[in-house]
DNA sequence: GTTAGGCTACTCGGATAGCCACTGTCCGAGTAAAGTGGG
DNA sequence: CCCACTTTACTCGGACAGTGGCTATCCGAGTAGCCTAAC
């Protein structure tokens, strides 16, 4: 049980395209520089992010990446996903019918018990992740800054920030 | 995100255990046969749940493996803790202290709160994992069940199981 | 001066190597049971 | 006949290769802006 350090590195990054203002796009290797992680990698999962339709790309040179939608309307499952897949951690083998004597058919209709006790824990914790948008993140991160790091984030963002026309 | 195919072949193994008489004990070779997998990667695992507490380990010939506490006592979660290790999913790098312009240390005393978000949900996954023993999902097995797999395990514990001295 | 065309440079996108953990396997240490010889 | 020792064979335990996916990287496709030159 392991996710990527690419989904670390999303979640970050989507956080800081979260306040930028309307109409601005900020480029992968900003978001790279200022997170300290390789430009490539992560524009690998800029990719995943756009094609999960939770970031918009804006191509071409003052290019860059931007949110698809509101931050309220972005979770961290949504996030977790695109990056990770849609695919459940845990996969059922049907070893239970791999036996040398396995039972009859009409047993493996329904998916086994350990099978679903497994699944439903990861339901309830993709529905904990579901729980969290970005801009609860952000909301909460503001209570205990003193200006510091909004400052710093804003000075970043007013030197890397670009409008584009559309 | 992703679980190893051993959690799965521990989970069945822990549960055909569980079906055996007090004092008895299943081989290694016994398990894996009847789940069709193989003996020597089987056996990696169930060294993990001896060495998480979860099994009890007979040695010598007509050795073997039989539960360490009730089936009542022994969650999904202590399994999963047992074969894939401790370690959370969800690792934080710190990538917001990475940048060229990190904010003063006294801002990452606190876990950020992405970290903070992504291991509250696996609690709750955790949680929820404890909340499923062995012994229900036998119950839960035999609520559906007409007799066919229980005769069927039965007959192969009566093959297979051993009484030990001790 | 205006404008159309071409060029440049910068961006994202997908395809390509490297490395680590999971998968699968093997041989050795340890032990209970059976066999054997003596008392 | 009983007992203790030796042998045996079977078990688990830890150490050893193979492979798939994550990590990291590079070069190519596409486009907005700029420069140039003609009108």
């Amino acid at each position: 049980m392991k996710l990527g350090d690419g989904v670390e590195q999303a979640i970050h990054s989507v956080a800081m395209l979260s306040g930028l203002s309307e109409g601005g796009v900020l480029s992968a290797a900003a978001l790279a520089e200022f997170h300290g992680v390789s430009t490539s990698y992560l524009l690998k999962h800029l990719q995943a992010l756009s094609g999960g339709g939770i970031l918009h790309t804006v191509p071409g040179p003052k290019g860059g990446y931007r949110l698809a939608r509101p931050a309220e309307k972005i979770t961290l499952l949504d996030i977790v996903l695109a990056v990770e897949g849609p695919a459940p951690a845990f996969r059922c083998n049907e070893i239970r019918q791999r036996g040398p004597n396995p039972a009859p058919d009409r047993f493996f209709a329904k998916p086994c018990n350990i099978s679903a006790a497994m699944l439903k824990a990861e339901r309830v914790y993709r529905a904990e992740l579901a729980k969290t948008t970005i801009a609860d993140l952000g909301a909460e991160l503001a209570e205990i800054d003193d200006g510091t790091i909004a400052a710093r984030s804003c000075a970043f963002l007013e030197l890397h920030e670009r409008r584009t026309a559309r």
